[in-house]
DNA sequence: ATATGTGCAAATCCTTTGCACGTGC
DNA sequence: GCACGTGCAAAGGATTTGCACATAT
C-alpha cells in the first residue's frame, strides 16, 4: 500500500468514526509514514513538528491509538517502558513475530503465518475468542557475541 | 518442584551471585510461592509484609529481577502498564503462551512446545542467537460475549 | 569489620488528563 | 455555531534511585 493510499485510508477511518481531519493529524500521519523503521512516540513528535510545528506531544499520544485501531500502524511492545510503532504498509492482518536483540535493542520482524492458527487453537481450549496474537523472540547479536560489539552497541 | 526445593534453589542462586540471604528476601520468596495465580509487584509487597512487615516496596522491586533471573519466577508482560509474575514450579524452560482476556484481564497460560523451535528458526535467519520467546494471545471471554458479563467484569 | 542490603522519600520515565482556547464541519 | 480537537502544564502510575542506617558474612 502506497503512502497515498494509506492517507486516504486514514481519512476514511476518521470520517467513519466521525473524527475530524486536522492539520495536526495529517502531519502526524505523514511523519509516521516517512519512518523506515520502528519509532517511539517521542521520535514521532519530533518528525511531526518538522512538518507542522504546532503539533503537541498530547496530540501525538491521542492520535497513535487512532492510527493503531485503523491498522495503519502496528504497535510493538517489547516490554521496555516505551512502546514502538511502525507503519503497516501491507494493510492486512499480517502475522509477524518481533525479534529483539538484547545487545543492541534493535527490533527485527519476520513473518509467522502459523500464529493465527495457534491463537485459535489455544483460545478454543479456554472458551475464549481470539482477538490478536503476538510472538516476541529475544535474541543476541552474533556480531556482538564474536566481537563484543555490534552496529548499535559496544 | 516443591516450594522447599525452590527455596533451596533460591538460596543457592543467592550464594552463587554473592548476594546475602536476608529475612526480607526470604519473606518475598515465600510470599511469591504462596500465590496460586499471577501477581503484581504491589500484591507481592502486601503478602510479603504479612510475613515480615519490614519489607519495603523498594526491596520487592530489587528482589523481583533476582528471582526472575534464577528462573524461580516468570515475568509476564501483557503490555498493560504493570508487570505480572508467577512462580515457576516446573523449574525448566517450559514454553507457554499467555492468553489474556481483554474483558476481564484474566491471564491464562497454555503450553506451546513449538515456540522454542520457532525461536531458533526465526533467529537463524537473522544471524542472531535466540534467548527466549513469548507468545501472547489476546482474546475475549465467551461468557462476556454471551451475557455482557464474566467472573471478573460486567 | 565491612561490603551489602535496606527503608524512605524523592526522582524518573512514559503516558494521560483537565481546562480554556481554537477550528473543522 | 458548536461539538470536537488542541496545547499546555500538571497529574498519574509503575518503577528506580540516593542516601544514611542496618545487618549478613
Amino acid at each position: 500500500m502506497s503512502t497515498e493510499a494509506a492517507r486516504e485510508k486514514f481519512k476514511l477511518h476518521l470520517a467513519d468514526k466521525r473524527l475530524r481531519v486536522t492539520n495536526q493529524r495529517l502531519a502526524i500521519f505523514a511523519a509516521a509514514f516517512a519512518q523506515p523503521e520502528h519509532f517511539t512516540a517521542e521520535e514521532l513528535l519530533a518528525h511531526a513538528r518538522a512538518i507542522d510545528d504546532s503539533v503537541s506531544r498530547a496530540t501525538v499520544y491521542r492520535t497513535l491509538p487512532i492510527m493503531t485501531e485503523s491498522a495503519l500502524l502496528r504497535e510493538v511492545d517489547i516490554g521496555s517502558g516505551e512502546k514502538f510503532y511502525r507503519p503497516n504498509r501491507e494493510g492486512g492482518s499480517t502475522q509477524v513475530a518481533q525479534v529483539v536483540c538484547v545487545d543492541c535493542d534493535k527490533i527485527f520482524e519476520i513473518s509467522a503465518p502459523f500464529m493465527e492458527w495457534y491463537g485459535s487453537t489455544v483460545s478454543s481450549k479456554l472458551d475464549l475468542t481470539p482477538v490478536s496474537q503476538r510472538l516476541q523472540v529475544s535474541a543476541r547479536c552474533n556480531a556482538f557475541r564474536d566481537a563484543r560489539a555490534c552496529k548499535n552497541r559496544n
